[in-house]
DNA sequence: AGCACGCCGACT
DNA sequence: GTCGGCGTGCTC
């Protein structure tokens, strides 16, 4: 609890010719770095810090504004030589940490995120701190004395229900106000009563992360003498079981170490209750002791395995640690095919990084992130390791945060955030499937990319990083032709195992000749079946969720559409609803048609959740399991049915892109794309690069033991370029696409900076687009793309239009973003009433 | 994030 | 004309 009671601003509060604070330099503050958008740093008083020692890296707890207290991180702590300036400054109001949380290198990696990324420094912290190390104040409306309902004075209807909500409360967030009253900037109501005397605000700040606490057995202090404890052992030694358990506490004395009464329970096969004689006989007590929450990994440790690698693998692996043998090493990039083992390649490393005593990070997309893979890595390396991804707890994070920075974490395996995690004494960083999207944050800032991220870092810290993919990003493969990584290549899969045939089935004869079943050609239904047959298991890709994409009325033609985007809602038929992928808006009415009123729906186009009931109609006899967004949204839910199809409970797994990565089954012999269209008619210039490698990917999943894969794609467009690459090698597909991004510019021969732009209105947002466009174009010339409006031009209520910005690489980057925000500060200078809102993405995927 | 200030439409 | 709600700027 912290109040906002005596505000220590202003020299008349403060003795100054007998503070401690003033030196012969000046006076003593520090910079702070605040969890808010844009301007973020900020200078306050180093003053009366109480107990704990203000540090860079440390959090201390101030106050924004009127009524606002945050938990900031100390980014420098210098001597203010102006009074005047001095005088303008609040102190801090207390120390937050006994150590610091954050790194120095991190504070480093969050300035140049923000300045690479054009965010602001603010913004970075606040996707980098676990919730519960960002704390943060909230408000409270409480009563006066003052009570206006007995007053019984002229109340507006407004004032009336504000204050039978607040007498029923006791009192108010800001939050509750608003859904109260019904207003969305409640403000000038709250100002207005409280002028009146008849409220009060009050800001209460609260820890977001509490340590567990649980009950600990300690000896009483005149048992932890050696001769009484003795006496004691032989006055219970009738009684077995007490015997036992202080055997069992004081041995954990002896080592330092304490146990909890679970675990002594636990370990004895007993109740609590048969521990209280102790209590009663005063030989021990209990004590609440803090515990870690993070789960027990062991269970993953299976039995080790040796290594054995085959002769490509050393191969690989000498040149790697050669090249890496130099003071300042070069990205590697590892170019493995699908099941060459990579895996045991960034195993060895990660033993030699741990050798040197310092810490490994092993970043893979979301949902390459799997079991298999923390399993192989908890085997070999056992408790050092740490998990960290999307479905991790916030107290869970905290923990781990502290875990790492202590270096009692030596291996951290995680998702793109976890660059940001605050390593000691990092030495090593694996970026695995670094061609994957996903590593590019989009929805809020900062827009950064990991692997891009990781590899500043790692340069920065003159530390080796490992790139590995089966089907490299053109930019890292470039990269590794014109000699700025070090290519390793690893062609061979490792087990006896060839790669896959590929099958392209043409749909259009299939249904010209009427040869499909609905989504199925005759190809790959009988394929299904022969595997079945075989006792073989099969996993179809379907790139939509839901149960049908849109609804169309058959009487009038209308489709229902999102209220606040300019989407179609897709019908899911579990909920029997129709929900907004953007906005997450849900309509309940899927029966009838809004504008003609007509019961006349008709299901158009399909999404796995259809799929999985049109595959359970032709194949009643087998299980199949879908793995979705809808389907995966506990913390278990993934883990759980990917168990049941590894045990081969169910034969058929059904799923959109989640089902191209990671998975490894080795009854997994057929692979299918349904309709491998929806991949390729994206109106962007990387469509082909991701359909090469979700289509590479997934065929990587068929065959991964002795016995021989198949995939099977079905496409309206058999012609199409794709199919033909998907049968070369990498290289000749990295050949032919490399032309393309030549031929039109396009990364990695130039650099692209999407600026978009949003406003409600629509006409005024195209307006100020033109007049901003134009600006820009002044600059930047043929360079300029746009404005123009993206696929979906309105979510949320907002429309947006855009610009792209594709610059040529002699332009240092340093000089295009200085150039844009010299135009973005020009006109803001040339209209002054302007409304349009910037968002900027750097290198957008 | 939240308060202060200025703008605009619905009412006396 | 005023009041109340909304929207952007600044907060050390």
């Amino acid at each position: 609890m912290n109040s906002l009671e005596n505000d220590n601003l202003g020299a008349n509060t403060t003795p100054f010719l007998e503070n401690l604070n003033v030196s012969a330099l000046g006076f003593r503050v520090a910079d702070i770095l605040l969890p808010i958008p844009q301007q973020a740093i900020f200078t306050y008083r180093l003053e009366d810090t109480g107990e704990l020692q203000p540090e860079v890296g440390k959090r201390v707890l101030v106050q924004l504004g009127k009524n606002k207290l945050y938990a900031g991180v100390i980014l420098k702590i210098y001597q203010e030589s102006s009074l005047e300036r001095y005088e303008e400054l609040k102190n801090i109001k207390e120390v937050l940490d006994p150590e610091p949380v954050v790194t120095p290198q991190l504070l480093g990696l969050y300035q140049w995120v923000a300045e690479y990324y054009l965010c602001g420094v603010g913004e970075v912290l606040r996707a980098s701190l676990p919730l519960g190390l960002k704390g943060e104040s909230t408000i409270f409306v409480v009563p006066t004395e003052i009570d206006p309902l007995k007053n019984s004075e002229k109340l507006s209807d407004k004032e009336y229900i504000f204050f039978q909500a607040l007498q029923a409360k006791g009192n108010l967030t800001l939050q509750e106000v608003q859904t109260v009253l019904g207003i969305a900037n409640p403000q000038n109501f709250i100002k207005k009563q409280k002028e009146r005397g008849w409220i009060e605000l009050q800001a209460v700040y609260k820890p977001k992360y509490k340590p567990k606490m649980e009950n600990c057995l300690i000896l009483a202090p005149d048992q932890q003498i050696q001769e009484n404890l003795q006496k004691t052992f032989e006055k219970i030694s009738k009684n077995s079981t007490l015997t036992s358990i202080l055997q069992l506490v004081a041995s954990a004395w002896l080592q330092k170490k304490v146990l909890t009464e679970k675990e002594v329970c636990q370990k004895l096969g007993i109740t609590a209750a048969k521990i209280r004689p102790l209590y009663e006989q005063k030989i021990l007590q209990v004590e609440k002791v803090p515990v870690e929450r993070l789960p027990d990994l062991s269970f993953h440790q299976k039995h080790k395995k040796d290594i054995i690698l085959t002769e490509k693998q050393v191969q690989a692996l000498n040149e790697i640690r050669s090249a890496l043998n130099t003071s300042s090493p070069k990205p590697i990039l590892l170019h493995g095919v699908t099941g060459s083992g990579k895996t045991h390649l960034y195993i060895e490393l990660i033993k030699d990084c741990l050798v040197q005593e310092r810490q490994a990070l092993y970043l893979l997309p979301e949902i390459g992130l799997t079991k298999q893979i923390i399993d192989k890595l908890v085997t070999e390396f056992g408790e050092i390791v740490g998990v960290y991804h999307s479905k991790i707890s916030q107290a869970e994070r905290v923990e781990t945060w502290k875990k790492v920075l202590s270096g009692l974490y030596r291996v951290i395996i995680g998702v793109r955030s976890s660059i940001f995690l605050p390593f000691s004494e990092l030495g090593l960083i694996i970026v695995d499937e670094e061609h994957d999207g996903s590593f590019k944050q989009y929805d809020p800032a900062p827009r950064y990319h990991a692997r891009d991220t990781a590899i500043y870092y790692a340069h920065k810290l003159g530390i080796p990083i490992i790139l590995g993919s089966a089907t490299p990003s053109l930019e890292s493969f470039t990269n590794a032709k014109q000699g700025r990584y070090h290519l390793v290549s690893l062609n061979q899969r490792a087990l006896e195992a060839r790669l896959p045939q590929i099958e392209i089935i043409d749909m259009r004869a299939q249904i010209r000749n009427r040869l499909s079943h609905g989504l199925f050609s005759d190809v790959l239904l009988k394929a299904m079946k022969e595997t079945l047959q075989k006792g073989e298991q099969i996993i179809l890709f379907h790139n939509r969720r839901g149960y049908s994409p849109y609804l169309v009325c058959q009487n009038c033609g209308y489709t229902p559409k999102c209220l606040y985007c300019d989407i179609s809602l897709t019908y899911h038929k579990k909920d029997k609803q129709l929900k907004c992928h953007y906005c997450g808006y849900v309509d309940s009415n899927t029966m009838r048609c809004r504008q003609c009123k007509e019961y006349a729906f008709k299901h158009e186009g399909i999404g796995t959740e259809r799929l999985e009931e049109q595959i359970q109609e032709l194949f009643p006899n087998y299980q199949t399991v879908r793995l979705d967004t809808d389907t995966t949204r506990t913390k278990n839910a993934t883990q759980n049915l990917i168990y049941r199809f590894e045990r081969q409970e169910v034969q058929i797994l059904i799923g959109t892109q989640m089902v191209t990565k990671g998975l490894d089954f080795e009854n997994v012999t057929l692979v299918a794309v349904i309709q491998a269209d929806r991949l390729l008619n994206f109106p962007d210039f990387r469509a082909l690069e991701n359909a090469y490698q979700v289509l590479t990917q997934f065929s990587g999943r068929a065959g991964r033991s002795h016995k021989q894969g198949r995939v099977i794609i079905q496409t309206m467009n058999p012609d199409h370029k794709i199919f033909e690459l998907l049968q070369l090698p990498y290289q000749d597909f990295y050949e032919y696409e490399i032309l393309q991004r030549k031929k039109f510019l396009y990364p990695p021969y130039s650099r692209l900076v999407r600026i978009e732009m949003q406003h409600k209105d629509k006409i005024y947002l195209e307006q100020q687009a033109q007049i901003f466009g134009t600006e820009l174009r002044k600059e930047f010339g043929t360079a300029m793309l746009g404005p123009v409006y993206p696929m979906v031009a309105r979510i949320k209520s907002i429309y947006r239009m855009q610009i792209l910005l594709k610059v040529g690489k002699t332009l240092p980057s340093t000089y295009v973003r200085g150039l844009l925000k010299e135009k973005i500060q020009a006109y803001y200078n040339n209209a002054p009433n302007h409304t349009l809102k910037f968002v900027f993405d750097v290198d957008p995927r």
